[in-house]
Formats: structure tokens, C-alpha cells, sequence
DNA sequence: CAGCATCCACATTGATACTG
DNA sequence: CAGTATCAATGTGGATGCTG
């Protein structure tokens, strides 16, 4: 029977490092602001507080599906506070709060770093594709 | 015909700006290392090199599909160096490169910024739910 | 204006089976 | 041991149409 226990407690030891990796601060920080849309709207509001059809058009590639869902963790996170003007037409704007701002100070680090290290990476990768054109013979990949 | 003009206009601003995002370092970067996987791959090899099946089992919840994947990108980027002993059983083993060092490094500031503001997340997020379990009546929704 | 609901296309990932 | 190849499930995001 150890075969079948075997897979098993594999089984088992993934479900916990999921479990682990589910709680994980870093990690869902890091989840949440590689949002494409989250990162933008970090930084479009990190100027000021905006309406929601300036963020649409500060941000034209964005679906007000994102938008608005994107919007809405980003409030529940305590990131930005939604302010709802009652007018005729509804005027709601967004801005960021304390917390939202500290993590636009944090992106900020994240893009210096990629800044000045993105040269290497891109020629990391011209290095790592020409070798891979001038490969011998290997074991018969997809170019065969 | 302005009609036409004024959703192709919408559109190609999407594509330029889609193209802009394409290109942008920090937001490469910032997808790079937001994968789940990279992340982790990263921690574990930062206290040294590691062979595969090391990896495999220092990060139970990954598919080999995964860790295979995952590995070559970060190799392509200059992230890790991968090197092959030829032997009986073949030996491969991931070491860190000074970039993928750097990309720690950086890695630790997220973390250290997640500890320390997760709470006020945490927080944010069960003054939201709660608020939104007490609405008065709302638009109908879900929980209707 | 600001948003919600629905449907759908596509990319990402996981499970599985096989190989040098 | 260290992968590759393939298929199926899943989720994420986009387009569209409608509301207060």
C-alpha cells in the first residue's frame, strides 16, 4: 500500500504549502499590487484625488469592468476612499489614502531597482536567445 | 460618421498605450517577480544553490511543468545560473546570480513592507465587509 | 456619470504520461 | 534525475447592453 500513500502525502504536503502560501503577507501584497490595473491606478492617483472618468481616460486601456472591480479591492484595502457627491449626475471621486500613498512609495523603489537593472536583464536574455539559435543539436526541440 | 471615428479613436489610444505598458521596465519587472513561483524560487535558492528535485521539494505545491518553466525564464533573464553535470543520473543545479541576488534583496523590501503595513490592511478590509453587511438596502445586490 | 450583469475568448496552470 | 508533451480545468479580462 506505500504507493498509494505516497501520493497521498504529497498530495497533503501541498495542500498545506498552499495553505502557507494563502496567509503569506508578502506574498499577497505582492499578489495585489502586480495587478496591472492596480499599479496603474496607484500611480495615476498618486497625484491627486480623481474622478472616476478621469482615471478611464488617464487610463485608456482599462475596461470599466477592471476599473471599477479594481477600484473596489483597492478600497477594501484601506488603498485609496471612494467620496460620492450627490448631483444630478453622481459625481464620485477617488483618492489615496495614507496607506495607498506608503505603497506608491514602495512602487516607486520597485521601479528605480527595474530601472537600473532592466539593461542586464534585456541582455541576459540577447545572450540566452542567440545561444539558444547556435545549439548544437540537443534533443530535438520545436526549431527541428 | 464621428461615430465610427470616436471608438477607433478609443481604440488605437488602448493599443499605444498597451504598447507603452509592454515596454515599461518596472512593469515588467514587476509582473517577473509577481509570479508565485518565481517568488518562491527566489527565497529558496537565496541561501544557496540547489539541484531540481531540491526545488521540487523545497516548494511542494509546484507542478514540474511549472518549475521547469519558470526556471528557464528566470535563466533567460540572468536571474540563475543553471549548470548540468554529466553524470549517471544527471545533475542540475540553479544557483543565483548577482542579479537574481539584487532581485532578493528588493524582494525583502516588499516583504518588510507587507509586515508592516498588513495589519492596516487587514483591518481596512473587515471595517469594509462589515460596512458593507450593515447597508441599509442598496442597489440589490448579491446578498439580496 | 458611474456602475452592474452577462457572455465569451483566451491565457495560465495543473494533472498525466512518457523519455534520455 | 531532470525534464518534455499533451490535454483538461480554471480564471482573468474584454465586449456589450442596461440602470439610477
Amino acid at each position: 500500500m506505500p504507493t498509494l500513500t505516497a501520493a497521498a502525502r504529497r498530495e497533503r504536503e501541498r495542500d498545506s504549502y498552499n495553505a502557507y502560501l494563502a496567509e503569506c503577507p508578502s506574498h499577497n501584497l505582492l499578489a495585489q499590487i502586480s495587478s496591472k490595473w492596480v499599479t496603474l491606478l496607484l500611480a495615476a492617483l498618486s497625484a491627486g484625488p480623481l474622478r472616476y472618468s478621469d482615471l478611464s481616460r488617464a487610463i485608456p486601456s482599462v475596461s470599466q469592468k477592471m476599473l471599477t472591480q479594481s477600484l473596489r479591492t483597492m478600497e477594501r484595502d484601506g488603498l485609496v476612499v471612494r467620496t460620492v457627491t450627490a448631483a444630478v449626475p453622481v459625481r464620485v471621486d477617488y483618492e489615496l489614502t495614507a496607506l495607498g500613498g506608503s505603497l506608491v512609495g514602495l512602487m516607486t523603489q520597485v521601479k528605480d531597482w527595474a530601472e537600473s537593472h532592466m539593461d542586464n536583464v534585456y541582455e541576459a536574455r540577447r545572450e540566452y536567445d542567440s545561444r539558444a539559435a547556435a545549439e548544437p543539436v540537443a534533443t530535438l526541440n520545436k526549431r527541428g
